[in-house]
Parts: C-alpha cells; structure tokens; sequence
RNA sequence: GCCCCCGUCGUCUAGUGGCCUAGGACGCCGCCCUCUCAAGGCGGUAGCGCCGGUUCGAAUCCGGUCGGGGGUACCA
C-alpha cells in the first residue's frame, strides 16, 4: 500500500528547500484588465508562498509594446491590491532583481541570447516562415511529427555567409537536446516528451526581438524562481523551457530548472477556455457589481481545489494555512456563476454590520443612490439600514434597489409602475388609505408600535390576510413590491416621510 | 496528422481495491418558517463515458476505445 501523501512529507514539493526559500511568481501581460483565469493562477501562488512563508515576484511581461499600456500596467496593480493578493518583489515594492518589467530587462536578454549563441546552445537559422511552413506541411502529410526539422542545426561558416548575402536575416533558435524530458509535475504527476516531439524554438525574431520563449524562462532562471504553478496550456512548452534552463544553468544562469505545477484551466460556457473577450471573463465586471474579493477568491479556489470533504466557504488564511499544490485536481474546471455568487454571499453574510455599511458606501455612491459627499445623517440611516439587507443581498451591488427608497428625495421618489399596477388597486387604496390614518394617530415612532398600529388597522379591523394587508403599504412606502422589511423600513423613513408617501399613493392613477 | 493533458450528479468536487446502497456544495423541485424578498430548517432530483482485463471484490489498478481540451508560430 502505498504511504498516503501527509503534510509531513513535502520532499516532493521541496525537495532540499527550506519552506522559506520558496520562490514563486505572477507574471501578468498588461494587456487589459485580468481576467478570472489569471486571478486564479495568482491566488494559487500567492497562497502556495505565503502557506510555506516564501516570496511571491510579481513580473510584468511587457515586452510586446504594441499591445501593452500603462492603463493595462496600473489595472494590474490595482486588482492585486483589490483582491488583496500581495507580493513582496516586483514593481511598486523593488528587490533584488529589479528591474521586474521586461521592457526594462532588454539588454539582459540580449545579453543572454548572445551568450546562448556563443556556447552552441543557440544557432542561428535562416530558413524562411514558407520554407518552413512548407517543410512541416510536407512531414505531417506523411503523419510525421511536425515542427521544426533542424534545417540549420549544423550550418558552417561558409553556409551562413551565403545566406547573409542572400539576404537572409536569421533568427536565433535554441538548440533542444537529443534525449527525452521528462519531470514531474506537482498536479499531475510524471510527464514525458520524446525528443523528437519537442522541436528547436525560436528564442529571438529577425528583428532582434526577444520571444516570450526565452525572457519567461531567463526571468524565472535569473531571478531563482523555485516553483512555476500556472495554467495547463502553457504544459506543452515545459519541456523546452526545462532544456532551456538547463542550458543557462551550464552557463552559470540560474539554478536550473524549476518545479512546474500546470493548473487546471478555467473554462466558459460549453467546451472553450474563457477568454478575454467572453462575458463574465474580466475581474472588473465582478468588482463593479460588487463581489467581495474574499467571496471571489474563495469561489476561485474552489475550481481544482478544496479545503474539506464537506465545506467550502473559508476564509484567505484559512486557505493560506492548509493549501498544498498536490492536492489540486487537474480538471479543467467551468466557471458557475450562480455559485460563485452562492460563495459571495456567505461572505457578505459573515460580515460584521460595521464592515459591511463601509463596503456599501462606495457601491451606493457608483449606482447613485448617495452623492460623493455623505452627510452624517445619511451615514447614520445607513449604520440603521445595513442591517436589513445584510442576508438579503448576494453581492453589494444589489443593495442599492433595496435601500434607493430611504434616500432618494420625495419629489424624485417614483413607485416601480408594475409593483404599483398590480397591487395599488382599488383595495390597494382602501389599505394605503387605513394605513396613512392608523400610522397618523401614532404616538411612538418606532417598529413594534408601527407594527401593532397596522396589524390592528389591516388585519384585524379590515380583516386582511397578512401578505395581503402589507403589500400596498409596501409599495407605497418603497416603491416596490420586494423590499427589506416593511416596519423596520418605516421606522427609518420617518414619520413625516411615510405618511407623505402613504397620502401620495392615494392618488395613484387607478387601474382597470 | 503528430504530441501532451483530462474524463464521478447540469456545475464544482470527495473518493488512492472492501468503510460506496457513490458523500458534500451550487443549481433545480417540494415542504416548514414568514409582512415581500432573502436567510434558516427539512426532504427530493441527478453521476462513476464505453469495452475488455487483473482480483474473492474495481469509481479506484492495467489495456483499449470514445469524447473534450491544449500544443504543434519570428503568439503568449
């Protein structure tokens, strides 16, 4: 039988290292906002180093300028910092191995490239995209394996002159070793490629670009990265990157390779991988409807990994305390909205009533229900109504339907025209009407008594069931037929408000 | 075509040969509670892709097959 996994055995996942010598990174492209999927990859990392006391690098990979700006730049950064994922080298924080923008590394990595080239373990190949399209089109033809045939592994000096006067630029390609790669990867276990699948890659273009190919691994290499957890797409380019490493290895760059662990990938609707582009992709759209990070966080966990048999709703640190890499699930993983938003509101509802009024100021202030100026009175009607709606929202930014009533001027104050067609009807009315007069001769302003005054006025005196007594009065008072609830609600309106509300509805244009 | 990964309720998952009559969560349905909506409580719905093998015994191990995904770039 083989010995269970424990958490006392990390050999496998440290192999010499002490916890603390975990280095593990984030490297986002500042093409636009995040989308879940790398908010994912991030959280992994950032709960695998802070489970075992480490470092997390954030990297920006920006080297592609056309599609890089600085918006793109500063939305990463201010989703890290919304979503609390913290990291301890990278922009904004520096480190030892600063530069952490890649538009600021390019003299290393040509500096690298030449060093590459100058062992021999780079070349320089001059064969054309069609003449190598034409090639690999030939192979597969004949079900070969495509990709590169190594045309130009062994070119001489003479040949490469040739070529040169030909006008031919080279790119610099590395040269992939003659023998299989095998590692084993932290979610999935043991992985192998025969060489003859894992063709020589370009490292840099004609042009003297470098590629994603060669500054992502030089970067992990150069700045001692120790662990590599990322998404299952990026698994068939591991073994490259493995040879990779440990050429700059012999070249006295780096440690050699590190571990890999390939997540599962987060998926949309039907069968593809979310994308950019797909509704419900991009973090932004949850933080404008008001998701709390931990809700979305938790949820996001949940996509390949769990904190227990029978629960999953937790908190960052409880995560933090318990994740182990080898336990995530390598599934690819669909992203369920409904849930999602289940998670969230179990967040929300475990919110203290202090925390959750200071979230919502900003959320009713963006959906226009407060102006950017609070004043204290409508602060304290706050602090009064947070309460209400606590378990009755699933994200912050439905709080603002609920609570719009209390602070919205009478004059601006509308009734919802479906709410009020359906039940301001003729005894709709008669029920506003006894209402208005029961809550006029009131003396004490204050739920139990508002309470009792119309229990008595509407379902005693006018013999109404409950759920037909109260729901005019709802409407009227709120606007709508779905409200927090209804004495507490008056209460906090105030006695001039409601009964003004309650004279105003009288007048409500009848209806067939 | 070739390579690699993946395959348990609709979805996310638990499961490492007998604790499985396959457990939990979301969703959905019903009931209770109830001033609406929620929350909460109770109950229900639904799954091991398929075929062979190993074994006294397989969701679990092996082989095959089918299906899905990724790669096969001077994209990342």
């Amino acid at each position: 039988m083989p010995a269970p996994t424990t958490a006392g055995d990390l050999s496998d996942v440290l192999g010499d290292l002490a916890p603390e010598q975990v280095r593990v990174r984030f490297p986002p492209s500042p093409t636009g906002t995040l989308h879940v999927g790398n908010v994912r990859s991030a959280l992994f990392n950032w709960a695998f180093a802070r489970h075992f006391g480490g470092t997390l690098v954030l990297r920006i990979e920006d080297t592609d300028a056309a599609r890089n700006t600085e918006e793109g730049y500063a939305s990463v950064i201010d989703s890290l910092r919304w979503l609390g994922i913290t990291w301890d080298e990278g922009p904004e924080v520096g480190g030892p191995h600063a530069p952490y923008k890649q538009s600021e590394r390019l003299e290393i990595y040509a500096d690298v490239a030449a060093r590459l080239k100058e062992a021999g373990k780079a070349y320089e190949c001059f064969c054309t995209t069609d003449e190598v399209d034409a090639r690999r089109d030939a192979a597969r033809a004949e079900n070969r394996a495509s990709g590169y045939d190594g045309h130009c592994r062994d070119l001489d000096q003479d040949q490469r002159a040739a070529y040169r006067a030909e006008g031919r630029v080279p790119v610099l390609r590395f040269r992939m070793p003659d023998r299989p790669v095998v590692f084993t990867d932290l979610v999935r276990g043991e992985i192998s490629f025969l060489a003859e699948h894992v063709p020589d890659f370009v490292l840099v273009r004609g042009n003297g670009h470098p590629l994603y190919t060669l500054v992502n691994p030089v970067d992990d290499a150069l700045m001692e990265i120790t662990h590599v957890l990322r998404g299952e797409d990026l698994l068939s380019s591991t073994p490259r990157q493995i040879a990779l490493h440990e050429a700059l290895a012999e070249l006295g760059l780096g440690p050699g390779a590190p571990r890999f662990g390939h997540l599962p990938i987060v998926m949309g609707e039907g069968n593809k991988r979310l994308s950019k582009r797909d509704a419900g992709a991009g973090l932004g759209e949850y933080v404008e409807r008001g998701f709390l990070p931990e809700g979305l966080l938790n949820y996001l966990a949940l996509l390949g990994w769990g904190i227990a048999e029978d629960r999953d709703v937790f908190t960052m640190d409880e995560m933090v305390e318990v994740f182990d890499i080898r336990r995530v699930n390598p599934n690819p993983a669909r992203f369920d909205l409904k849930k999602c938003e289940a998670i969230n509101a179990a967040h929300l509802r475990a919110l203290d009533v202090a925390d959750l009024t200071e979230r919502l100021v900003p959320m009713l202030q963006a959906s226009g229900v407060l102006g950017a100026e609070v004043t204290p009175e409508q602060r304290a009607l706050l602090t009064e109504a947070a309460p209400l709606v606590h378990e009755r929202i699933g994200t912050l930014g439905e709080a603002g339907d609920m609570l719009g009533f209390l602070f919205v001027d009478d004059d601006a104050f509308v009734l919802d025209p479906t709410d009020a067609a359906k039940l301001l009807d003729d005894q709709g009315i008669t029920v506003v009407k006894a209402s208005h007069d029961a809550l006029a001769a009131l003396g004490e302003w204050a739920t139990p008594a508002i309470e009792e005054a119309l229990r008595t006025a509407l379902v005693e005196d006018l013999g109404l069931k409950p759920r037909h007594a109260f729901g005019p009065v709802r409407v009227a008072v709120t606007g709508k037929r779905i409200s927090p609830p209804l004495f507490e609600s008056l209460e906090l309106l105030g006695r001039e408000r409601s009964l003004r509300r309650l004279a105003a509805a009288q007048d409500h244009p009848g209806q067939a």
